[in-house]
DNA sequence: GAATAAATTACACGCTTGAATAATTTTGAA
DNA sequence: TTCAAAATTATTCAAGCGTGTAATTTATTC
């Protein structure tokens, strides 16, 4: 975690800091996107100024620039990389479930599934955290360019997700399908990006920072949701 | 919504605009908020500055200073009004529920209550969408600042759904109640600000912008999730 | 070992920002 | 009528912004 001693250059009397390529590997690219991806995540992208990311990944300005050629660049590079490596999961995920051998996936495994690549991250402490509050941001961050973003990032995958459920749930019409599909991201990245809203109302009692408590109460109320309507209530 | 015409002095022959205070009636500090509303509500907090507020509501920046004394202030001067309002017609639905005799209220009437105020602000086209991004951000905006706003706004009146949740559905044990609260909000919130996606993922067929069809579709949704694990389902 | 490419820093640029101040005009009360 | 308070604008300020450029050092290749 602690990023000291960049250089390793004991005795340098200098007192300017030294210019050109460090000796060893770079510090590289990877440090200045972990980095930015904390900052956009707690301030937002308007919020984040790249002398904040450049100090905070230890890295001169330009750097930035030299890597990712400018902020908007930085930042769809920030938010692809973190929704892609969820977004991979989840297809992994649910085609795991589809080729299982003994019928159709029953809806709690589904939802399950999609749920579980974000509460892993939720797991990671408080850089985990960060990524989602990235991506519970993106609804409305740099309206032009995040559109295009979202897009590429969630349709194909949630597409698929819709039309699981939908075969889980064939009774409901896909115009619901899709309502309900949208109440459900809703519904978990609030609650999974809570701030301290549950403990306020709960005065301490709970505490969304226990991801196991998340998905045994998330699951129930998201399936209930979703089959509300149907004949559908097993167990 | 033309707001046209501040001053009312047609054939003033001044290349530059009069100073000190006009005659008739002031443009008020209503006009600032109003207009801040809707660019917070657009670009956020850090992503708006005073001067397009001010040239938004064509009025002197330093006006904006003079009434409200900084960007912070001007900001939770308009979180609060819109926060407040929304806050005090939940309360007087509920109020109206609880009185009415009969019995006590279904978790239906709560949850429609809940959702009017709302849905009703929706129903205002373009500002009101914009009221309602605003209140939808404010999960993110400037930390430590708007965290002591969001309690003061919302507390205690979802307090009280709370209570008349669990009132009518009483075999769910108060932690339940308290996530499903926030999975409620998260779902309501998350559907009745989309962009696009319900039109994304629904290729063009859904929109969020029919609000009867949003409470049609999320009403149910909200309370299956609610009644989730118990007995009752109604209808 | 010389030359080239890669990685890094320092620094400067023009612009925007939130804030402050001073000047000005109008209103309304004495 | 006079005058203080209120409402408004013009202008200025220092700080911070994203970006661009040149200098410098290291690593690698021939």
């Amino acid at each position: 975690m602690t990023a000291q001693a960049p250089t390793m250059r004991p005795a340098s009397r200098r007192k300017t800091v030294r210019r050109g390529r460090p000796p060893g590997e770079s510090p590289t690219p990877r440090q200045i996107i972990d980095f930015a991806e904390a900052a956009f995540a707690a301030r937002g992208y308007a919020g984040t100024s790249l002398r904040d990311i450049s100090e905070g990944a230890r890295v001169n300005p330009a750097l930035i620039r030299y890597y990712f050629g400018s902020k908007e660049k930085l930042f769809c590079e920030v938010v692809l990389r973190r929704g892609r490596q969820v977004t991979r999961e989840r297809i992994r995920l649910l085609d795991e479930l589809e080729r299982r051998p003994g019928g159709p996936a029953e809806i709690e495994e589904i939802v399950h599934a999609f749920l579980r690549p974000v509460a892993e991250m939720r797991r990671e402490g408080p850089s985990g955290l960060a990524s989602l509050r990235l991506i519970a941001r993106l609804q409305s961050e740099p309206q032009a360019l995040i559109r295009e973003l979202r897009r590429r990032i969630w349709r194909d995958s949630t597409r698929r997700y819709i039309a699981a459920i939908h075969r889980a749930l064939p009774e409901l019409d896909a115009a619901t399908v899709y309502w309900r599909m949208i109440a459900l991201i809703g519904a978990y990245i609030y609650a999974i990006t809570d701030a301290n809203n549950l403990r306020l109302f709960s005065d301490g009692r709970c505490s969304s920072d226990d991801v196991d408590e998340l998905l045994r109460q998330l699951v129930p109320f998201l399936c209930g949701g979703l089959q509300a309507g149907t004949a559908s209530r097993p167990s």
